[in-house]
RNA sequence: GCCUGGGUGGCGGAAUUGGUAGACGCAAGGGACUUAAAAUCCCUUGAGGCUGAGUCCUCGUACGAGUUCGAUUCUCGUCCCAGGCACCA
């Protein structure tokens, strides 16, 4: 007897390890999760498949589980659900690995057996980049396949396969041939000592240093060019002299691009950082200072003369070294001007009196009036260009004109236009009437670790995706205005990050990878063959049967991804079987497109911008991808995760230190979507702790001989649960379809077990089973092991898999709101008892209801009314009782009684208010039918009556009694 | 600096379109069961205050104003925090 006790007990035990490896290979031999097109409406979830050069992280878990979450969810709905995965290996991490540990760099070596906990026995082999990618693409799988990912395998690549370059090379031709790649040159930080770009941990000052394009616009003077550099070439309409300082070295230069030769003059520090432009430039002589203040110099867009002034606050390291002044819109230039209209400037030869430069305003911004730039100077009371407030006047102005600033009439064909949106427009029309040009410079010095100050470089030659197209960033537009994107206020950042996007360098010397295809010298960059590779998953389920590489054609894959063709001219051409590329043609137009991608919000800035680009250029409309999903990042103990420093939580250390619904439910359940999760093992241990309970609950249910009792009478408070499990079932619905997974999560798990622990510690026990039933399927896409397990313990057949069994749908039937109403009653009446019993310190001997008198219940139903009609005021609610004649007797506690329920009723929500409008309730009847309930709790005898007719009220209490809250007497 | 998001108990965090702030979880404390422990269950937990037994009161959502019958929520200003700002995946 006690041995049979003992073997049972250890069954009700969960083994976590035993179950997940069953349920995981029975899903395997079952190829549940390998979809293949039918009639149902199709479902394609992606996410970005991981860069191979660690093992997988938390990081990863968290984006992996929110997508298979809602792969399964998706699926139990009804949908044939297609979740594929791959591996990206391109670009040079990998190869730098492979390098640090060939020579056994000892950092890596502790960071990768420690960190990454790869055996140290095969670790010095991962020498080779391929031995890295073959080691790494076992481990991912594996580690996929342990925590329940509901991923159809036979799809999986990895970027290096010889089939995924053949997609490569037909994509970066399409590109080529659309002009959406171009050859140019780009800038970049570069130590011109080391004569060598520098990356962030080479840099010793000014890590946080960017590269600022400013527009350098050319003033003419006598066939030469005084250059100058703005951050708003829109100003250049509101010029009114040039700023030069006399104390600084100037240079005349011959300035050549494009075969165009130009004379310039600038400072000396300016030619410096010219020679390591796109530019030839060949120093002709110096030029005193002084020669060129007091000089006409014409303004290139307006063609109208300015005169050049002397200015101290002009330095020569920035831009050009020659300033334009801008009185009516720069503070600065604005102070500078004023003060120098006392001072002599003959020794320059200028003459004229400066008070008749006239400022030109041409932006309009309102909280301002003609002179921003004079009022800011006024508001804030600076004194000179010396004074600290300038600057502050500066910003001020700035930031109220970029925001609600607009371009006025004398901007001619630019008025009209927003000051957030002019400056690439303009500097491009500069650039094309050759009056402009870009000139980079670092937003604050750069210093290299050797020491020396970097420049910006422009490298030559270089291939771009040519992002900045602005007929391309329109489709993009189009495309996310068409889009969900979860959450909605990202959607704001897209359409920024769209705007913000400029060319982008596709093409690297270094790394792993395919060919630029019309430049072999060339390998195509790392996120450039990352963009449209969901396609690639429809097709791999073919080509990983074996099809030689030479036989992926262009035409092949015009036909299949494009439409373009026949299918016997592509069967000639590739020498396929015609019945096969069918296949793939109907398979692509089945699945595609991508219908949601899910991913870390680090990939906001470029994978999923570029994922859209490139759709959008290379697809049709209706193959455009139909929402995007961004979650937040995980940190371990408050600390965040690195993969190089550490802290690190591999996916496999997890699972096998918690299991894989444990790390899955705890995954989804500790942050909403967009909020970063924090991985703490006492909050992981309590979600065992909670798992294990669900388990033993429902092993509970189903031993006690359960089955529906839907059939039967039922009760209250079985009305209840139903009405309660109803609840949970719509809000998770709601959540999922939100992808609120933590709030999916408080509705399907925990609300719902709190419900059920109080439905049975009332008594209940009939719907227990019909309860589980629907619970088990609730929880089933964020627990799936257990569920099966509980799923078969009910009785379900070994291929009746509760991963496909439909998801629970909001059955409104069940909605009750009067057993609801009935059982508040209840809790507020046990809780008000308590916290009498704790005030008084009384140990009661007999405790005393009174329910609402009925003239009360007739008063509240008439102001839920009057609510109802929008015009509840005490006045009328008081003059309407009293004109009842049977109310006259409560002359006195009316107007009390009204004064204190209005603002209640008022300020009700309008879901309470519609449980309230229509509802039906004896409270008498129902306290007495659950005074069982009520006895057990407190532990004393309990009588019942109505304030109407007390029987028994020694101490008067029942004048208290209000509509769901009797009054209580104790004693 | 610019862009985006955020600031609520001891902690993580709830609070549909403005409607009883602090759901749910963690931690802590108390109690029950147990020889004991674990597990489980029950109670308390924003701060302060009063009482004749309490179906209680006051204050509280970074700070300062404003709109409103009513503001964590909307507007303006201030302070603080996180992420992104690229040729790297």
């Amino acid at each position: 007897m006690v041995q049979r006790e003992k073997v049972r007990a250890m069954e009700e035990e969960y083994n976590a390890q035993e179950v997940e490896n069953k349920w995981q290979s029975r899903w395997n031999e079952s190829r549940i999760f390998e979809p293949e097109p039918d009639e149902r409406e199709k479902f394609l979830i992606t996410i970005p498949y991981p860069y191979l050069n660690g093992n997988l992280h938390a990081g990863h878990t968290r984006t992996f589980t929110i997508g298979d979450v809602i792969a399964r969810h998706k699926r139990m709905q009804g949908y044939n659900v297609l979740y594929p995965m791959g591996f990206h290996v391109t670009g040079t991490p990998i190869v730098g690995l492979a390098e640090l540990i060939d020579n056994k760099d000892p950092e890596t070596m502790d960071v990768y057996t420690r960190l990454h906990r790869i055996p140290e026995d095969i670790l010095p082999g991962l020498n080779k980049p391929e031995k890295i990618v073959d080691f790494f693409s076992v481990e991912a799988e594996k580690a996929m396949r342990s925590i329940g990912y509901s991923i159809d395998w036979r799809r999986k690549f990895t970027t290096t396969d010889p089939t995924y370059k053949k997609f490569i090379e037909w994509q970066f031709n399409l590109l080529h041939e659309k002009g959406l790649i171009v050859k140019g040159s780009h800038p970049v930080k570069w130590c011109p000592n080391d004569n060598n770009p520098v990356e962030d941990h080479d840099i010793l000052h000014g890590e946080q240093a960017t590269i600022v394009d400013y527009t350098l616009v050319k003033f003419e003077y006598n066939g030469m060019i005084l250059p100058c550099a703005t951050l708003r070439p829109e100003t250049i309409f509101g010029v009114t002299n040039l700023w030069v300082n006399p104390d600084i070295k100037h240079v005349k230069v011959k300035v050549s691009k494009d075969g165009k030769d130009e004379i310039w003059i600038v400072s000396e520090e300016a030619h410096t950082k010219l020679t390591y432009t796109d530019r030839e430039v060949e120093f002709i002589e110096e030029v005193p200072s002084e020669t060129l203040v007091g000089i006409k110099v014409t303004n290139p867009l307006t063609g109208k003369d300015v005169i050049t002034l002397p200015a101290s606050f002009v330095k020569a390291g920035n831009g050009s070294g020659i300033v334009m002044s801008v009185p009516a819109h720069a503070p600065f230039d604005y102070l500078a001007l004023k003060d120098l209209y006392e001072k002599d400037l003959t020794e320059y030869g200028i003459t004229e009196d400066l008070r008749d430069i006239k400022l030109i305003s041409l932006i309009d911004a309102k909280e301002f009036g003609e002179y921003p730039a004079v009022e800011a100077v006024e508001q804030l009371g600076v004194t000179d260009q010396n004074d600290p407030k300038a600057t502050e006047a500066t910003k001020m102005v700035y930031r109220r004109e970029f925001h609600g600033g607009v371009l006025k009439e004398n901007t001619g064909k630019y008025a009209g236009i927003a000051v957030s949106k002019i400056k690439d427009a303009l500097t491009r029309d500069l650039i094309e009437q050759g009056i402009g040009e870009i000139f980079y410079e670092f937003s604050e010095p750069v210093i290299c670790r050797c020491g020396h100050k970097c420049v910006v470089n422009m490298v030559k030659g270089q291939w771009f995706l040519n992002y900045s197209n602005p007929e391309w960033k329109d489709k993009v537009y189009r495309c996310i205005e068409k889009m969900n994107i979860i959450p909605e206020e990202l959607r704001v950042e897209f359409n920024n990050k769209v705007d913000w996007l400029k060319d982008k360098a596709c093409a690297r010397k270094k790394g792993l990878g395919t060919r630029l295809p019309f430049d072999q010298d060339w390998l195509i960059e790392s996120l450039g063959d990352s963009t449209i590779y969901m396609s690639y998953y429809i097709t791999n389920k073919f080509f990983a049967q074996g099809i030689e590489p030479e036989k992926l054609t262009a035409k092949l894959f015009d036909y299949v991804l494009l439409n373009k063709g026949t299918v016997q001219a592509t069967a000639i051409d590739t020498g396929l079987d015609e019945h096969l590329i069918a296949q793939m043609r109907n398979d692509f137009e089945y699945w595609y497109p991508v219908d949601m991608r899910s991913s870390g919000k680090d990939l906001v800035a470029n994978h999923l911008l570029f994922f859209l680009f490139h759709h959008v250029a290379i697809f049709d409309e209706d193959k455009w991808p139909r929402s995007l999903a961004v979650n937040g990042f995980v940190s371990l103990e408050g600390q965040k995760m690195s993969k190089s420093k550490g802290p690190i939580l591999t996916l496999k250390e997890a699972i096998d230190t918690y299991s894989a619904d444990i790390s899955r439910m705890y995954i989804l359940s500790s942050a909403e979507q967009t909020q970063d999760a924090d991985w703490r093992n006492t909050e992981v241990e309590s979600a065992k702790k909670q798992v294990e309970r669900f388990y033993k609950l429902a092993m509970e249910i189903i031993d006690s001989d359960g089955k529906s009792g839907l059939a039967g009478e039922l009760k209250l408070i079985d009305r209840w649960m139903l009405s309660r499990l109803e609840q949970c079932v719509r809000d998770t619905n709601n959540d999922m379809t939100s992808l609120r997974t933590r709030g999916a999560l408080q509705n399907a798990f925990f609300l719902l077990y709190n419900d059920i622990k109080w439905y049975q510690r009332r008594g209940g026990s009939a719907v227990l089973y019909d309860v589980l039933n629907r619970w088990v399927r609730l929880m089933a896409p964020f627990i799936p092991h257990i569920c099966e397990e509980i799923w078969s313990g009910m009785g379900h057949d070994e291929n009746e898999f509760v991963s496909l069994a439909a998801y629970p749908v909001f059955m409104p039937e069940y909605i009750d709101n009067d057993a609801e109403l009935a059982e508040e009653l209840i809790v507020n009446t046990l809780s008000d008892i308590e916290e009498i019993i704790k005030v008084t310190k009384l140990s009661p001997k007999k405790a005393v209801l009174y329910t609402s008198p009925q003239w009360k219940n007739d008063a509240f139903k008439l102001a839920i009314s009057m609510q109802n009609g929008g015009e509840l005021n005490p006045g009328k609610l008081i003059k309407t009782l009293m004109a009842e004649p049977d109310n006259r007797r409560y002359g006195k506690e009316i107007p009390k009684y009204v004064q204190k329920m209005v603002p209640d009723i008022s300020s009700m929500k309008t879901e309470r208010f519609e449980m309230l409008n229509d509802f039906k309730l004896d409270e008498k009847k129902t306290l007495e039918e659950n005074i069982e309930c009520l006895v057990n709790e407190i532990g004393c005898p309990i009588e019942v009556y109505t304030a109407d007719e007390p029987e028994y009220d020694p101490e008067k209490k029942s004048r208290f009694a209000s509509p769901l809250r009797p009054a209580i007497y104790l004693e």
